[in-house]
DNA sequence: CACGGTATGTCAGACTCCTGACATGAGTCA
DNA sequence: TGACTCATGTCAGGAGTCTGACATACCGTG
């Protein structure tokens, strides 16, 4: 029976075809990210410390969609191996400010190469304008599924 | 520092919006599901039931984006529980076709309502136009994510 | 018929991530 | 100054999911 499991009827619901879209994005990224040695939250904590020096463990956390606890624990295996530093102290507060190493900054590339052949074949079939239109309106999605969280 | 965390250059990159539309989407359900003793597989598992009586375990997997095992250990839980029933023998080679109960049916009215809501939401700003748009690309995306995963 | 390839259900172990909780530091306001 | 609120880092425990493995059942080709 496995030969015609098409025709469900959720494949009309934009919230299943969005989930569906990204399971498949982080499957393809997982794909190419795994002989690198690394997973999704490894490189995507990689990224935005390379975009964004200084973020803190709490501002990763969110940045990756992940809590801050998974982040924790994420980077202080990163410190361990060496691909990213925190102060000993922190200099205002309570926050760590993280960034990359040398050696971040170069794991970080080849990962990224292969992050960005995923997006890219992701997109392939679109045009230029097909691409700003998903722009406008997956962040019309996320601004709506956020700004509205209690029940009117 | 949190409160500018905008600005990301990220921001222009669509795989980070479809994972950040993805993430959004999924707390949000959730958010609904949680009063209802429900996570979003549990709600997925069900309503691929009633959508298709007779999906069997691997199929059901499939369609709520997890392995085999994992919708097994819910599966057994659900049938503890009294939500969906399995046969004893397999009427045909191994798959064991689920069906909901009556219970399992009852519990997921409610969800699939709140879960509907939601998903409204999460399309209030968007003509019908767009919603098309949404649709087309989406599946564009996940197509040509899974049909090239080999390296060319 | 025998065989290999594929798909399924299930068990066991390990891992990831989350929920809950606590203490600390900064900002706000009386 | 002191109390309150918020954000952060961190620890402990548990729920959920995955990887790996095994046995079984169908289907194709030889």
């Amino acid at each position: 029976m496995s030969q015609r499991e098409a025709g469900i009827d959720l494949d009309t619901s934009l919230g299943y075809l969005l989930k569906e879209a990204a399971s498949a994005l982080r499957t393809a990224m997982e794909e190419v990210l795994r002989p690198l040695g690394m997973n999704v939250t490894h490189y995507s904590c990689l990224e935005l410390l390379a975009q964004r020096p200084g973020l803190s463990n709490s501002e990763l956390a969110r940045g990756a969609f992940v809590t801050r606890q998974s982040m924790n624990t994420l980077l202080q295996a990163l410190e361990r191996d060496g691909f990213v530093t925190r102060p000993a102290a922190p200099p205002v507060g309570k926050a760590l400010p993280a960034r990359l190493t040398p050696r971040g900054r170069q794991s970080l590339e080849a990962a990224s190469a292969a992050v960005r052949s995923v997006e890219e074949r992701m997109l392939s079939g679109l045009t230029g304008e097909d691409r700003s239109e998903a722009f406008r309106i997956l962040r019309s999605m996320t601004r709506a599924l956020r700004e509205g969280p209690v029940d009117s």
